[in-house]
DNA sequence: CAGATAAGTGGACACTGTGTCCACATCATA
DNA sequence: TATGATGTGGACACAGTGTCCACTTATCTG
């Protein structure tokens, strides 16, 4: 069971991360930043959270939770009903969304290839191959990964900061890759 | 023009940078170890290569440009001549087989943001947005960066490493992407 | 309510890698 | 071979990381 002391900087830890995460660019912020604005030792800080990602992965645990939530059980097309080509882009728009909404936080929580190595990708991951599968697109686990690529925080910013494009435009091009189930759907009918 | 010590100390700096890339990940590499093993000085090294990735840069740059010039003059399917659809599921083919035999070099270069501002980054995008446009796929930059996201050396590596795939699956993987293109070429074809 | 004990705290410390700087060496030119 | 420009190397200052441990604080127990 956790003492309320610790449970007490643990919430002072999250909160100090979310402010200077929002702030400036998650690479300058350091550990000992971290520690100071939350008026803790450094110690403290690393007994729970061993890295900035895994600061990063706490807070954006909550928003990721709801999304999963909803694409088990939420309403089509994001929640089951709705044939696999809508659900994937309407799995699309959401992620766009999230990464909007909090493209500070993922970057910092994913350096790299980290970044297949949370929970929470491992769950897009499962969805997407499901809705593959439900499609009947032969294949499903090597084109899981491609599908997902684009959804990188790099990629997203890259394409918000520089090239200027719209959360809208992305997530409609995104759609534009259910292509991919579509076709073979198409194929299977001919047979 | 350059002094011909300096032009051993290039040599020498590449050389022992290409040893230890290939032998350990390269964000293990320190600029510290380069410079021993080149048996030269940190201002050398600095002098000349700034960070690590500028001289994976430098290492790949070769060839890259070798790609570079089959795409532009080659023989189709990767050179002119091929239609669109044949011409990217080749440059797919060869940017796979890049990486299969550079995935070190290129994730020495490429840490996360900092690949989409390479001089070779804007060659493939420029690539494959003319494919785009001769096949009339409607808004080719927002799409540029979907297709070739996937082409993130840690998407591959992990694919290669984790999942367990071959170069041939995710080629052959990729390939089906262009079915992005295909549709909206059949879909122009009933106007 | 004290005393015991486990859990948690904080900041000093050692360490590693970075990038700069400049006295000195080396090369190309006259 | 003298000379200035160019290049060299390693010492240095610095920033960030992660560990360690003497101390504090919460919770449990009689």
């Amino acid at each position: 069971m956790e003492r309320a002391d610790a449970a007490r900087n643990r919430a002072r830890i999250l909160e100090a991360a979310a402010l200077l995460f929002a702030e400036r660019s998650p690479q300058d912020v350091t550990m000992d930043d971290i520690a100071k604005k939350a008026g803790v030792g450094r110690g403290t800080l690393y007994r729970r959270y061993p890295d900035r990602a895994s600061i990063a992965v706490a807070l954006l645990d909550e928003h990721e939770r709801d999304l999963q939530e909803r694409l088990l059980r939420g309403e089509p097309p994001l929640g089951p009903g709705a044939p696999p080509a809508e659900r994937l882009a309407a799995f699309y728009a959401a992620m766009v969304r999230l990464l909007e909404d909090h493209s500070h936080l993922v970057l910092g929580a994913e350096v790299g290839r980290s970044r297949f190595e949370t929970g929470a990708y491992g769950f897009w991951r499962a969805h997407v191959r499901a809705l593959l599968s439900a499609a009947g697109t032969p294949d499903p686990d090597a084109l899981v990964e491609i599908l997902l690529a684009p959804l990188a925080p790099e990629v997203y910013e890259y394409q918000r900061t520089v090239l200027g494009l719209t959360p809208e435009q992305i997530a409609q091009t995104l759609a534009r890759l259910t292509a991919v189930l579509g076709r073979s759907q198409a194929e299977r009918g001919q047979e």
